[in-house]
DNA sequence: AGACTGAGTTCGAAATCCGAACTCAGTAGT
DNA sequence: ACTACTGAGTTCGGATTTCGAACTCAGTCT
């Protein structure tokens, strides 16, 4: 897909699956312990087909599982798998810019540290070190270190 | 958009912006250093009227600038802004799990702390408690408050 | 029997995406 | 002065995706 760089790096598949307007939605709402298919629907205003659509490439891909959770008329939900739950990272890096910058008014402190209450930051850690650093002291996303 | 929880907040605005194929990839870019049109468009292969659309749309957004760098021939390039690099770590943190989770086969460790090349880990700080925890210790996104 | 529930499908219209070719202003070479 | 080239787009038609609304289908409840 790129020509120089690295050949289509892992994230250019990641986002070719959780890039699109509702898949992250599907996550969090995931992680706020939504399961059943109208209930997703009627939370995030997606449409059914699309639903369906992006249900199953979710489970495919191992971010949600498909269990039936009843027998009589067969039904089944959809949990967050590991791989899914390891998305929480990401997706509260993003709550956290659309607080910062997103051009919306309601914007109020929505994640904290829950021990505590404090407003949460988010960082690097580096087990050698030791210390906690923001993003610049990063390389290979490449900050810094392109040429 | 949804009917309960929070009324259309500010992270589905984000997501409707940011939140498809290739808006985090152009950030990636950014901040690979790359600027100009041609060059985004061989390195990602994006389509140019789609390239074109999302840069505008990054801009109104806040995301990059415009920037005109030579006038005899006026010519324009695209810039990340501070919102733009404030995204490192949502992008970060894909990136991460790119290389964790990703089916691809060509993972290997790209992300390191500069100084000392360790592998990095990801996580939250508070600053009250004057220390790091993980996903499962945030309230809000909302992990484990449903209900 | 009739209404309801949950997890989807089916439909046709509307919006997006794509690659390839074109534009347009200015520059460089001959 | 003619030609080729560069960079930043725009235009084109066709293919794919998205949408809302309505339908299906098995089983349950009253």
């Amino acid at each position: 897909m790129n020509q120089q760089g690295q050949p289509g790096s892992a994230i250019e598949e990641t986002l070719r699956v959780v890039g699109d307007r509702w898949s992250i939605l599907l996550v969090r709402a995931g992680l706020r312990g939504i399961r059943r298919f109208d209930d997703f629907c009627d939370d995030l205003g997606i449409a059914r087909p699309v639903l369906t659509e992006r249900l199953r490439r979710l489970v495919k891909f191992g971010i949600f599982e498909r269990v039936r959770y009843q027998d009589k008329p067969v039904r089944y939900e959809y949990r967050l798998t590991e791989a899914g739950l390891a998305l929480s990272p990401a997706l509260v890096a993003l709550v956290r810019w659309s607080e910062e910058y997103s051009q919306e008014v309601s914007s109020e402190t929505t994640l904290v540290h829950a021990p505590c209450g404090t407003e949460l930051e988010q960082a690097f850690w580096c087990r050698s070190c030791q210390t906690t650093f923001g993003p610049h002291a990063v390389k290979g996303v490449g900050v810094n270190d392109e040429s």
